[in-house]
RNA sequence: GCCGUGGUGGCGGAAUUGGCAGACGCAGCGGACUUAAAAUCCGCUGGUCAGAGAUGACCGUACGGGUUCAAGUCCCGUCCUCGGCACCA
């Protein structure tokens, strides 16, 4: 007998799958195609926890298994390699960002290669080498070929610690997503995407998707659509209008005053002379606020009257023009028509300012007349009241006849606007794509031609960010200045970079063709492999890099490029590794590193015991040592089949055949819903039933053992494959397939109640009817206690799992 | 505040459609093997009460109600946990 012995299994099979190429895909295979895709890492300094290895070892173990089903399997891996930590580390140590990268690289790589996951490395990518993000480039130009890049100067998200401006996905609870740093507003022209294009699309098509509930929701509330109307509201001795956005243009008879964000370019227009001291105290006040006190801390009302008035286009009546700020510039059109009665936030402010509040719709359990004493707005269903010829129309209905009055009066119209913003491209860093465009006098922005990308990142001597708003590549003379590829005469290179985001929202479509130099892929490649069936990564993505994904996806079908437009077709978020309750992190010193446990246990063990842990989309807390079950269950897997391979009868006992059938059952099944723990329980609960027969274990048992294993241990049935006498990997092996009929028994046990509660349990044949089920049951001396003397009011009869006898 | 998620033994968790709550594993206890220990193997292991004992009764899935022959699972209400959004008109 020899011990399982994972220090010489492992690596014989690593070095195996590797000089046999594995691993490595093809692109002409007869089998069907199937992507699976890890979302890939920023190599850090810091290397892999067991945290990082559980998705991975998760889309590891499904991808597997569909090679084992007989799919051509695409399971690719590379660097995200462009971003602030190695940037950083250059600015302290003076050494090349590239540097420190490639150190990372090297190690991150070597780490998931212990961990014998099929990655595909011939096509391994990196976003930060010249060739690949000639592409980004490329697809950079694109956008701006079809309007989707502009320049616009605009208060934007900056961060004071990163000095660099930020998009509204990256500020969290008003700080900078990367650091922290509460984020101010800065006024910069620079580069924008047109996201907000795809508004619609990129909502409507969530529905197309087998994603999280969760995370579409996440992407709709940021996409946040509203449906209403815009009203136009004249001004009492000017020309000029008030444009506001409402949901709910219904409502329109109650508005009695008017709000304008501090910053509205109208205020300074409209203010009157009497107020116009306490409007400039109160804009400068508003402007030095943080975001996070204006928008979380303090939602007390504040605000001033301007003085001027605006007519209601419904009642004709004046009403004051005010400003405060919880009306936000930047949402809708940066001012609002107050409707105290229906609104919370306009209740407030009347209640805080005495401004007249009319209520103008009525709960549909009043039949008539006002609310007593209004407290608080009232925003449910109802209809009109106060409102001239309105009155008596549902909400619904006034909607609808309020936006066509508008309409023929020219003072408005329906309309729909988003929370969503354009996507602020341009990051004022070093170590990012430089935007491809020059900037020429004569001829304005004019992108760099397609033939001479890349632009290449140049050396500098400085890493620092100026936080002027300006890139260390403006010091740069040589990157800067340039000559117009347009009329030949002198321009200025464009020195902003793109966000770390950029390089990750077309990997997954290189990887169909990662070594195309001519260009990002080859369609039919990019169309072949595409979209990636199964998509693993952590949640923190959900609206960030998903969405962005999603919106270069579209651009790009829509360009011609690729043929179709949405990149994941299915989405799994793996749950994170905590210790002591917390997420794994160096900063934390909580991380459990990998490589000790490999020493002890082997990667097998480790692999099993990442999807042991607990249900794979919730967060797991790690149990130093639970893995010694693990260990011990693979040891004994090893002794099963070692032992008994060589005495093995070709096919076993009835007996045995129906144990095997129900396990393979069990597995697959609890392998298609993704429930990798219960997988794992399985397995541990069959290799301790083949003990409890004597008759011999037989190879059809061993041979379905080792190749539900794979997936999960796949050292480990390479190894007995080979005692099983295979000279081919398991992996050219197919998954065993289940004969229903040998998951019927003939006979099967069932539970025999009193009233809801067990009195006894009996074996019944399968084909027994429900006549002859009771009638045996009512004859068991061990019910007669308890049914003698009482009336059976009813009985229950579940077909081969209970009777149920109910009585008074 | 709004939206979403979860709450089951000492611990991680199982129970897919309402039908034997606690599979599987960890920890613990007892035993076998051993001079001994480790490793390995076998058995027990939700709580309370009664019994010398086999065993039996009752309670038990955050809490309070409800529906049902039957509820961890469905409905109503409450509390707590975690996550997202956060004055979005």
């Amino acid at each position: 007998m020899t011990a399982y012995t994972p220090k010489q299994i492992e690596p014989k099979w690593q070095s195996y799958w590797e000089e046999h190429h594995s691993h490595e895909v093809n692109d002409h295979s007869k089998r069907p195609k199937y992507y699976c895709l890890d979302m890939f890492p920023y190599p850090s300094g810091s290397g892999l926890h067991v945290g990082h290895w559980r998705g991975y070892v998760l889309s590891d173990a499904w991808s597997r298994y569909k090679k084992l089903q007989g799919y051509e399997v695409l399971h690719p891996m590379g660097w995200d390699a462009f971003g602030l930590p190695a940037e950083n580390d250059a600015i302290k140590k003076g050494i090349h960002p590239s540097i420190g990268t490639a150190r990372n690289i090297a190690n991150f790589k070597k780490q998931l290669q212990q961990m014998g996951a099929m990655f595909d490395w011939s096509r391994e990518i990196n976003t930060s080498s010249p060739e690949y993000y000639q592409f980004t480039q490329w697809i950079f130009v694109q956008l701006f070929k079809m309007g989707l890049a502009y320049r616009k100067e605009m208060p934007i998200n900056w961060c004071p610690s990163c000095k660099t401006g930020l998009a509204n996905e990256e500020v969290v609870d008003g700080g900078c997503e990367r650091c922290g740093s509460p984020v101010t507003k800065k006024n910069m022209n620079q580069w924008m995407l047109r996201i907000t294009n795809y508004a619609d699309r990129l909502l409507d098509d969530l529905d197309k998707l087998q994603w999280p509930d969760k995370v579409k929701k996440m992407q709709a509330n940021w996409i946040g659509k509203s449906v209403g109307a815009h009203v136009r509201f004249s001004l009492v001795g000017a020309d000029e209008e008030i444009e506001v956005f409402t949901t709910r243009p219904d409502t329109l008879y109650g508005a009695t005053y008017m709000v304008l964000a501090p910053e509205h370019p109208l205020v300074a227009k409209i203010t009157t002379a009497d107020a116009r001291d306490a409007v400039n105290d109160y804009v400068s006040q508003t402007l030095h606020k943080s975001a996070l006190a204006r928008q979380i801390v303090d939602k007390t009302k504040t605000g001033v009257f301007t003085g001027a008035y605006a007519i209601n286009p419904a009642t004709k009546k004046p009403i004051p023009v005010w400003i405060a700020d919880y009306v936000l510039l930047d949402y809708g059109t940066g001012a609002i028509m107050a409707v105290p009665a229906h609104d919370e936030r306009d209740f407030d402010f009347a209640k805080a300012f005495s401004l007249p509040i009319v209520q103008v719709i009525r709960p549909n359990s009043h039949v008539q007349g006002e609310l007593q004493n209004l407290h608080e707005a009232y925003i449910g269903e109802g209809v009109l009241m106060n409102s001239g010829a309105l009155d008596g129309l549902t909400i619904q209905e006034a909607k609808k006849a309020v936006i066509a009055f508008l309409e023929e009066r020219k003072k408005g119209s329906g309309a729909t606007t988003y929370k969503l913003r354009d996507w602020v491209f341009a990051r004022q860093r070093y170590w990012g794509e430089p935007i491809p465009v020059v900037h020429c006098e004569h001829c304005g922005i004019v992108p760099v031609p397609e033939d001479e990308l890349p632009v290449l990142l140049p050396d500098v001597e400085r890493y620092e960010p100026t936080g002027t708003g300006e890139s260390p590549l403006a010091a740069i003379e040589s990157f800067v200045h340039t000559t117009c590829p347009t009329c030949g005469g002198p321009a200025r290179r464009e020195t902003d970079t793109m966000p770390q985001w950029a390089g990750s929202c077309w990997y997954f479509l290189r990887f169909a063709d990662p070594r195309n130099d001519k260009e990002p892929f080859a369609k039919d490649k990019v169309n072949h492999w595409l979209p990636v069936d199964m998509y693993i990564g952590g949640v923190e993505h959900a609206v960030l890099h998903l969405l962005y994904a999603r919106f270069f996806t579209k651009a790009l079908y829509d360009r011609g490029v690729i043929g179709f437009d949405e990149p994941f077709i299915h989405l799994f978020n793996q749950g994170m590794m905590t210790l002591d309750g917390a997420k794994m992190s160096k900063s934390k010193g909580n991380v459990v590193s990998p490589e000790e446990l490999i020493e002890k246990y082997g990667t097998d063990t480790l692999r099993i015991y990442e999807l042991f842990v607990g249900p794979p989309e919730i967060d797991a807390e790690w149990n130093p040592r639970a893995i010694d079950g693990v260990h011990r269950f693979l040891s004994r897997t090893y002794r099963l089949v070692e032992e008994n391979v060589q005495h093995a009868p070709h096919t076993g006992t009835l007996l045995r055949n129906k144990l095997r059938h129900r396990f393979l059952q069990q597995v697959t099944e609890r392998l298609e819903s993704f429930r990798f723990n219960t997988v794992v329980s399985a397995f541990m609960e069959f290799t301790g039933a083949m003990a409890d027969y004597s008759d011999p274990i037989d190879r059809e048992t061993l041979e379905t053992l080792t190749l539900c294993l794979a997936p999960f241990a796949p050292h480990l049935a390479e190894e007995c494959w080979q005692l099983l006498g295979h000279n081919d990997s398991v992996f050219m092996a197919l998954w065993p397939t289940v004969d229903p009929t040998m998951l019927v028994d003939d006979e099967i046990e069932i539970v025999l109640q009193v009233n809801g509660k067990i009195r006894d349990r009996m074996v019944i044949n399968v084909s027994s009817t429900q006549e002859e089920v009771i009638a045996v049951a009512l004859s068991r001396d061990s019910l007669s206690p308890f049914l003698a003397g009482r009336t059976i009011q009813k009985q229950v009869y579940v077909q081969g799992k209970l009777v149920n006898f109910v009585i008074r």
